[in-house]
DNA sequence: ACAGCCATGTAACTCGTTACATGATTAC
DNA sequence: GTAATCATGTAACGAGTTACATGGCTGT
């Protein structure tokens, strides 16, 4: 049975893996906004409320609603189909190389069409948002201590946390090397 | 005068200031695999003529069409309001942080949801790739040499090439280092 | 009282892709 | 002659976004 679904349904599902109670669409995209945004493009709500409502038509998360106060909320859950669907596309499904757009290397590319000052403000602003992002990265790294060794919860997301503490510091040292280039003449 | 193009839109006129006589559409895909592809999604065919229709439509770029034996081929050069265009958004419209979609990343997020050696042939997978990518990338940084000076047409590629070929050593470097992490358990 | 957050959705739209269709030229 | 490359498009579709709309709850 071919699955097909566009890899954002398969992070959703692998993000309420990370749990044990259901949430809301609304706590998924706080989840997503802490862990997912920084290697991925966190979708939009509207987003994950059209995705949950087709994971759970394919019964792939399970929706149970109820009444807090005087409004409808509805929670979700991965199912055993939806643990197995995942575990099938992990393992079926190559990753394939990652996609960037990555807009200042593509201004840089064509720096010559701009103003010399601009592209250095540019590479200057690009390497404070590297340091934010870290830090902001950093913090969601500093939550999982604890629970990250071998085994435990928080292992796979501790990996890829400091991969992304790694990244954001490399893209930072490039920016500065360009501009030290560009300073140069 | 609001333009309001996608960026890809952008990147072609960019990639048109690469070189001084028009190119077939066909041509322009060729100089987006080479260079633009390592830091931006190379666009499909069809997207390439659509743009350029579009392009050609606001007076950006200019389209003249010759008989070559028994078909027509049409050729692009950029304008002067094109030029203007590319320096105006350049220099007004913020570039933004880069988008990322690292499948890499977004898997071993969820590692625990897959099989140990699905894991680690991933990232290993994924070290040959990046490999691969270097070398692509070394042939063209290669072939910009001599012109790669302040002030020589080839100058702000190069500094985009260098990053790249960074990026790739980094990108290898980080899975690496997963790998260990994920073997030593 | 009012701001800000929690919560859920719909509608219109754009970007970009794949599949399809066509046909000329060039190299073996 | 036939395969690969050059060259140009159309059509259908999907992913994902922004804008819009609604309304309850919570803290000050």
């Amino acid at each position: 049975m071919r699955q097909d679904l566009p890899a954002t349904a398969y992070a959703l599902l692998g993000l309420l893996t990370l749990g044990e109670e259901p949430v809301t669409g609304y706590e998924l995209k706080q989840r997503a906004d802490s862990t997912l945004r920084f290697y991925w493009v966190s979708p939009a709500m509207s987003q994950i409320y059209s995705e949950l409502a087709r994971l759970t038509e394919r019964g792939l998360v399970a929706a149970t609603s109820e009444q807090d106060g005087g409004r409808e909320v509805t929670s979700y859950a991965i199912t055993a189909a939806g643990r197995e669907a995942l575990h099938t596309w992990m393992a079926d499904t190559p990753a394939g190389f990652p996609v960037l757009k990555h807009s200042v290397c593509l201004r840089l590319l064509m720096g010559h069409a701009a103003d010399p000052e601009g592209t250095v403000r540019m590479l200057e602003e690009y390497v404070e948002e590297c340091a934010a992002a870290r830090a902001d990265l950093q913090q969601v790294r500093d939550g999982l201590r604890g629970n990250d060794g071998p085994g435990q919860p928080f292992f796979h997301p501790s990996l890829v946390a400091d991969w992304g503490l790694d990244y954001f510091e490399d893209e930072a040292r490039h920016a500065r090397r360009a501009l030290d280039r560009l300073r140069e003449d």
